[in-house]
DNA sequence: CGAACGATTAGCT
DNA sequence: GCTAATCGTTCGA
């Protein structure tokens, strides 16, 4: 059993949402997979692109919920956002990682690379892999290109402290599904 | 208008 | 572990 996510999904909190994402299918014109990481970010947070209130950037982030914001990261990468809340708020939450199952060979050759396990595991990647760009940005979820499903029941989830960024630091609102081998990174034990 | 700085990644020591 | 790559956004003069 599953159910394609539609915007009413998104409008809790983002640390909610993040935690709800784990274990979801994410999929971009039907290339993508299982979502193993995410991190929430919010209004009331330092460390948040909506922090400092509405930009031509961040516009998609005050937007209705259940849209992607999509921010071009180090000028060099495409990194992908679910926002969340209410329109007007600006909260959102980065996919950060996915364990690939569909359409594998397509994201090797957006990658330029054979092993499975680099292929999403970080933001950055997961935006080369599924290949998202700013032609995305505010676009609808529950529509095409877009394919955000639910799996059954909660997945087995750890957290801890966002990774890069230098403010906010004692917020542990990165996510991950317990176990994955398709991390960006391990989380520290406890 | 100039400059600093990223919600990163890949490649080398 | 360290750093170059690379450029849009933001902020100060």
């Amino acid at each position: 059993m599953s159910k394609r996510l539609h915007p009413a999904d998104f409008a809790g909190d983002s640390h909610e949402v993040a935690i709800a994402l784990i274990g979801a299918i994410l999929m971009v014109n039907g290339v993508g997979g299982r979502i193993v990481e995410t991190e929430a970010y919010d209004r009331q947070d330092p460390a948040s692109h909506s922090f400092a209130g509405p930009t031509a950037r961040n516009e998609a982030m005050f937007g209705p919920p259940g849209r992607a914001y999509v921010y071009r990261s180090y000028g060099i990468h495409w990194c992908l956002n679910f926002v969340c809340r209410e329109e007007g708020h600006g909260a959102g939450v980065l996919i950060r990682a996915i364990e690939p199952l569909f359409g594998i060979d397509v994201m090797r050759a957006r990658r330029g690379l054979a092993e499975p396990r680099l292929l999403c595991s970080g933001p950055g990647r997961v935006g080369q892999a599924l290949a998202i760009t700013r032609d995305l940005d505010g676009a609808r979820l529950d529509r095409a290109p877009f394919k955000v499903v639910a799996t059954t029941g909660q997945a087995a989830v750890e957290s801890g402290p966002r990774i890069g960024i230098s403010k906010a630091r004692e917020v542990h609102w990165r996510f991950g599904l317990a176990g994955s081998r398709y991390l960006s990174r391990p989380f520290a034990r406890s």
